[in-house]
DNA sequence: CGCATAGTTCGTTCCCCATCGAAGCATTCT
DNA sequence: AGAATGCTTCGATGGGGAACGAACTATGCG
């Protein structure tokens, strides 16, 4: 009986488990086939080829055909901003998790957040940045510092390349409650993370996982 | 098929709309009766009773028995947020708002938030007080700056009364995409507006209509 | 061209849940 | 005490939508 922005709508789509698995699973950043998400969500082709038609219709989700395949993916930020959000609420409320699982802790360590590294790990690492005047924290926005060009220059980041997506932006974190780092910077240190071997992607989850020497190399460039 | 907080639970019951209509209503701030947000939502009464009772178990609301009457309020601000956080992502991928109509002007311009003021008046605030340095802005974190007490204190508002709640936080704004300033401070500045009678409620609505003269006030106070 | 794989569309079935009227508690007023 | 108000519980009804199998379209491979 009110007017606005039809919140119902959207959360009725993020409130069928099928399609809640879909968009966590999309919440690792890299889009996937309607096939690998029918896998992921529990369900035949044709309901998740189903659902998929309703995520797009309601604006939730891009997709780009490669073929015969169609790769599915987030609409942009702001959905995956939502869903850390729903998220967010899910975990204060939720029923006190009974185990909190092997993989959960990892979680909380490190993971991937739709294109970027979020976990203790990314807070840790933006509150150095910042300290070190590399980036600079101004309102919700944070821009980059006088030395951020050579900063990430030495360690093969371009921050010229200037893209429609803003360099940086903040993203809040459901486990830390504080801000990591987003934008296509945080995509670029996530693609350097992982293209030196630093750190895997654990299979069928977010789950960051770094290796011993790994670590230690993501200290020496980020944290110290 | 996949561990983690439930989140399709917590968006399933956002996305029906008569509780979409409820708690939408319920960000405006002050606990409502039962029956208030029947009528809210256009259900009957045992309709929303059965409603409440979900959003109860769910851990979205939270009651307050006064008598015959029963006030629910939203359970707390991180559900205030996903709530704004949901109705970002409407108002974005929404269908292209017909009209926007008299009253979403206003509410753009300022709003209430839960217990706070949000909007573009909120957001040109604490602008003002983060470069006086009477709030000082740290990572997700806003700390009250050395001159904070006094400033404060001038303007008849306690900030050493230290509550469960954090005295300052941060908002974000689905209008403006900027921060506002929420928690107890926040709070205590609605009040502060509301009762110099700067500005007056909307009635059923969360729009905050500002007089000429208190319009004035309020910059004088808060924004020169 | 024929076969295989990837996805969508169609039609049907079925279950969940939103809805309301009527009845049942609880609290307050007179 | 009796009446009135505020709210919840119960039971019955109905509709929306999630699910799948089968058929259909599209792309790639040999």
């Amino acid at each position: 009986m009110r007017e606005g922005p039809d919140i119902a709508r959207i959360a009725s789509l993020v409130g069928d488990p099928a399609r809640a698995n879909m968009l966590n699973a999309l919440m690792g950043g890299t889009a996937l086939t309607a096939s690998e998400l029918a896998l992921e969500a529990g369900v035949s082709l044709p309901t998740a080829s189903s659902h998929l038609g309703k995520l797009m219709e309601g604006g939730l989700l891009t997709v780009a055909s490669q073929g015969r395949h169609r790769y599915y993916g987030l609409a942009g930020p702001q959905v995956a901003g939502m869903i850390e959000a729903i998220t967010g609420v899910a975990e204060a409320v939720g029923p006190k998790r009974v185990r909190p699982g092997p993989r959960d802790g990892a979680m909380r360590v490190a993971r991937v957040c739709y294109d970027h590294l979020a976990g203790e790990q990314a807070v840790a690492m933006l509150d150095r940045l910042v300290a070190k005047n590399v980036l600079v924290r101004d309102e919700q926005e944070i821009r980059l510092g006088p030395s951020a060009a050579s900063h990430f220059a030495a360690i093969g980041i371009d921050v010229y390349t200037k893209p429609r997506r803003p360099v940086c932006r903040a993203c809040l974190d459901w486990s830390v409650r504080r801000s990591h780092l987003a934008g296509t910077l945080g995509a670029a240190i996530l693609d350097k993370i992982l293209a030196e071997k630093w750190a895997r992607r654990e299979k069928d989850s977010r789950a960051v996982i770094f290796s011993p020497p790994g670590k230690q190399a993501f200290e020496k460039v980020f944290l110290s």
